[in-house]
DNA sequence: GCTTTTCTAGTACCTAAGTACAATTAACAT
DNA sequence: ATGTTAATTGTACTTAGGTACTAGAAAAGC
């Protein structure tokens, strides 16, 4: 069973052009209609209109999600947005494009979110792979650190953290001094002057 | 035009299976192969086996990007791994997906990219999204913060910038002093102890 | 065996950072 | 008008951070 979610007839009319004809489906131009409807059958399917009449916040398709934890909702937007994909995702939808996708493409995809693959259309997905660049790029080494003796990278790591050089000291059990000897070298072969400094190194920025 | 690329017979018969049986297209079951007849035809997609004799590294991959900019490559992977995901897709791939793929949810794929969508299948999507999630949730406000005045704030984002109290004073054109005693409540509102702590709050760390 | 690197640490010194206590000015709300 | 908050700055003080110069012990490399 598909559900068919929106106040907009057009928006409708596409999706019956992109679905398999077989398919069984109810359409919904309300929230709360289609909330009641929840309550008896589970869509295997479910698209929604973010134009759906009633529909304010994202936090009404949270609520969908927490109830029926199955359902797999393809989220069409007028205008896609990183951000508002981002935070769907999070909650678990299965799909988000724009509402104005060719049918031919919105079949395919619909196919293969109906088997439980999830699916980002609309250039989104290039964005997100950027995003991913940078969130992994923090964690490949860093070459101010590859000259660092094993004892130094402790010790950066650990003032990366926001330790003291007391606490570091009592933490490896050697003396203040040492640690700031160490720290010294660690800032001639990084190029850094304090810790701050190193700690926003080791940890990605700058 | 569609390439074809893999050694494995029993690889090639699924992609045919897969693929709309209208379109053009070749095979290769070598890599030089492969690359000569790029030379001369430019294929639309090429769907890339990633245990094709003569691939050794994604290097391979990333010459055929660069060199053909246009290309979709659908690349398959009998063990597919987030990590090599990644890569590939930071290279430019239009798609990431296990050898053994469905052949009906291959074909829907393959129509998504052939039109210039980017496609990630088996899970790795799921994965992705959690990795988008670390790494947004620091860009969200930090309840730590919402207390601190915009002077505050201002201060605190240079102080996590890795600036000194004299360069921020210089900065904001105000004096030293002013920037500690702004510095001194920020500590008490945000429970941190010096300006290390204060940089990895204002970054996500802690 | 000898050299180099690494880890350790002392004394001394300087500076940046942070606090304590106080005070002025401007903006804003009641 | 008046109390409140925010922004500014001064003097003085304490402490943590960092450097300079030095140096012993241990481990690793040639």
């Amino acid at each position: 069973m598909i559900f068919l979610s929106s106040s907009r007839p057009a928006v409708i009319a596409r999706w019956e052009e992109a679905l398999d004809s077989t398919e069984a489906r109810k359409t919904f131009s309300d929230l709360t209609e289609l909330q009641h409807a929840l309550g008896t059958h589970k869509p295997g399917l479910l698209l929604l209109d973010l134009k759906l009449s009633g529909l304010t916040t994202l936090d009404d398709i949270a609520a969908v999600l927490n109830q029926y934890p199955g359902v797999k909702i393809f989220v069409f937007s007028d205008l896609p947005e990183k951000s508002e994909a981002i935070r769907l995702l999070k909650l678990g939808i299965a799909g988000y494009s724009n509402t104005y996708m060719a049918p031919l493409l919105l079949s395919a995809a619909l196919v293969l979110v109906d088997s439980g693959e999830v699916w980002v259309g609309e250039n989104l997905m290039q964005s997100l792979i950027e995003d991913l660049k940078a969130g992994n790029d923090e964690k490949l080494p860093i070459p101010e650190l590859a000259s660092l003796t094993s004892r130094e990278k402790e010790i950066a790591t650990l003032v990366a953290k926001g330790m003291s050089n007391k606490a570091i000291a009592s933490e490896l059990d050697i003396s203040e001094r040492t640690v700031k000897a160490h720290l010294s070298t660690i800032f001639q072969k990084t190029g850094k002057n304090d810790r701050l400094g190193l700690a926003l190194l080791v940890n990605g920025y700058s």
